[in-house]
DNA sequence: TTAGGGTTAG
């Protein structure tokens, strides 16, 4: 068009064509297309700098984004949203704070923006603070902003908000369907309440016609261990919809099936995905065989699958095979495999623990000593567990102290022990940290593990029998596992525990798992 | 009749 015809481009040109270089990730082109709008004297139009702001914006090219914005000789709100998003887009929340405090006036877009960035950034209470915020200053939110929301409720295990948030919506008329309803399917899923989630699910039928509540609800029950409804829900989206599943359809199906111990069910799936589904497995995929082949025993099996990956398999996958040789003792083959770990990722802290443990147990102190020194000056990411009251999180920390009610905590704690002890329950003192070495002293440590201070503080402020949810950002220790079940059945409560992976519904001194985990 | 900003899931 530039060079063969007398046709001259205009502004709209400009704005398909730099949309296209943004597209398609063509930096030099799309600069190339700036320096002919300039000539033609359009780098005065909004709409052309408005695109080229998100233009820089998405090839990463942040501070050149920036350039532009001030450099614009006219700037609307899509200038401002355009800058902003760009910020969020590199995970910049200070950034795009900086200029959203800023911009002379805000619209649902700016707002919505800053709530789905902090959740994009895990600042979920950054997130619902200012979601807060905007209820009473700002414009009314509208869907997009709701899902973040949701999504922010979801991550904080804050049920009481998240049930707020339904309210609202049933009570300003929105719709729910597609991504609100799988915004409210996964809040209540995460939140525990897996059998509200599925209540929603089936209430809103004719609206189903994505991927998305199906995908919540497959993965609800999937998290929940509730693995045979996983697949039901599965087959029946099969049988009676045209909707194709996707990558975190299987990503789900197959957590369900690890979960559930379902080993023929899974190698099913995971063959019938690609051939059958179209959908090629990608690192993901691999990492759940792994893990569901592992920890049902089939080490063996789940070696070969990764040394016959067509991806080059990461340390989370190798990690996923050595917490299974764990399990089933297999020392041999854990001892090789963390050696693979350790090549490619030196300071990999679960792998050095875990090698550390095995060597101490096998007597191998020389060895052993190796890695606790090295462990020493790694910066280990503390267990941190939640707990949500009268629509406050309140957090504690491995032998938190910092709590107002902390005396009050440790005093139940120590009298909660006693009781334990007297149902049964004796310390599992495998599970404490290395540099401990007096029995007395790991009881101590494991009585302190940051799930049994929130499960205390839940105990002392609610009444008998409300259950208490909890939710750790690790796995929870084995300790504290058995500990919850005599803890169930003591207090007579339904403690519902969500750990980094999956959800302990703990009742009558069972849990939900059945140890499966 | 043609253009520009925000969505969540493993």
């Amino acid at each position: 068009m530039v060079r063969g015809s007398a046709v001259v481009p205009n502004q709209y040109t400009f704005v398909f064509i730099l949309k296209a270089c943004s597209c398609g990730l063509r930096t030099s082109e799309g600069e190339q297309i700036y320096v002919h709008a300039i000539k033609l004297g359009l780098d005065g139009n909004v709409y052309v700098m408005n695109v080229l702001i998100k233009m820089y914006a998405d090839l990463g090219l942040i501070v050149l984004a920036r350039k532009v914005f001030d450099g614009s000789i006219s700037r609307d709100l899509y200038s401002w949203n355009s800058m902003i998003s760009g910020y969020v887009g590199a995970g910049d929340m200070h950034g795009a704070r900086g200029l959203f405090d800023e911009m002379p006036e805000r619209d649902v877009v700016s707002w919505s923006t800053m709530v789905a960035g902090y959740v994009q950034v895990s600042s979920f209470m950054e997130s619902i603070e200012l979601f807060h915020e905007m209820l009473q200053q700002g414009p009314p939110p509208n869907e997009f902003t709701l899902v973040s929301a949701l999504a922010a409720c979801a991550n904080l295990l804050a049920l009481d908000q998240g049930k707020w948030i339904h309210v609202y919506i049933k009570k300003e008329g929105f719709k729910i369907k597609d991504r609100l309803l799988a915004g409210l399917i996964d809040m209540y899923a995460k939140c525990g309440e897996i059998e509200f989630a599925h209540t929603i699910f089936i209430s809103v039928d004719s609206s189903k016609q994505t991927i998305w509540p199906w995908n919540s609800m497959i993965g609800g029950f999937a998290m929940h261990g509730r693995s045979q409804e996983a697949i039901n829900a599965f087959e029946q989206m099969r049988m009676t919809t045209r909707i194709a599943p996707n990558k975190v359809t299987f990503i789900s199906l197959l957590n369900a099936c690890s979960h559930g111990k379902l080993v023929a069910e899974g190698r099913q799936y995971f063959k019938s995905m690609a051939s059958f589904y179209g959908v090629q497995p990608e690192i993901e995929h691999y990492g759940c065989m792994v893990d569901l082949l592992g920890r049902a025993g089939f080490l063996k099996e789940a070696e070969d699958m990764i040394v016959a990956m067509p991806i080059p398999p990461d340390t989370i996958i190798w990690g996923a095979l050595l917490a299974a040789c764990r399990i089933h003792r297999a020392s041999e083959m854990a001892e090789r495999i963390g050696k693979v770990i350790t090549e490619s990722d030196p300071n990999n802290i679960g792998c050095s623990v875990l090698l550390a443990n095995m060597y101490s147990s096998g007597g191998r102190w020389t060895e052993a000593k190796i890695i606790r020194d090295k462990l020493g000056g790694m910066k280990k990411t503390p267990g941190c567990t939640s707990i949500e009251l009268n629509g406050m999180v309140h957090q504690f920390l491995v032998g938190d102290r910092s709590h107002p009610q902390t005396e009050q905590i440790y005093s139940f704690l120590d009298e909660m022990t006693v009781k334990l002890r007297i149902a049964g329950y004796v310390p599992e003192v495998g599970e404490v940290l290395l540099d401990i070495y007096d029995e007395e002293d790991k009881e101590t440590a494991l009585a302190r593990h940051s799930e049994k201070l929130a499960i205390a503080f839940g105990l002392i402020n609610t009444t008998p029998k409300t259950p208490i949810r909890i939710m750790k950002n690790l796995r929870v220790c084995g300790d504290c596992h058995e500990a919850t079940k005599f803890i169930s059945k003591v207090y007579d409560r339904e403690i519902i525990v969500r750990d980094r992976l999956r959800f302990h519904h703990f009742k009558d001194g069972i849990c939900s798992c059945k140890d499966y985990w």
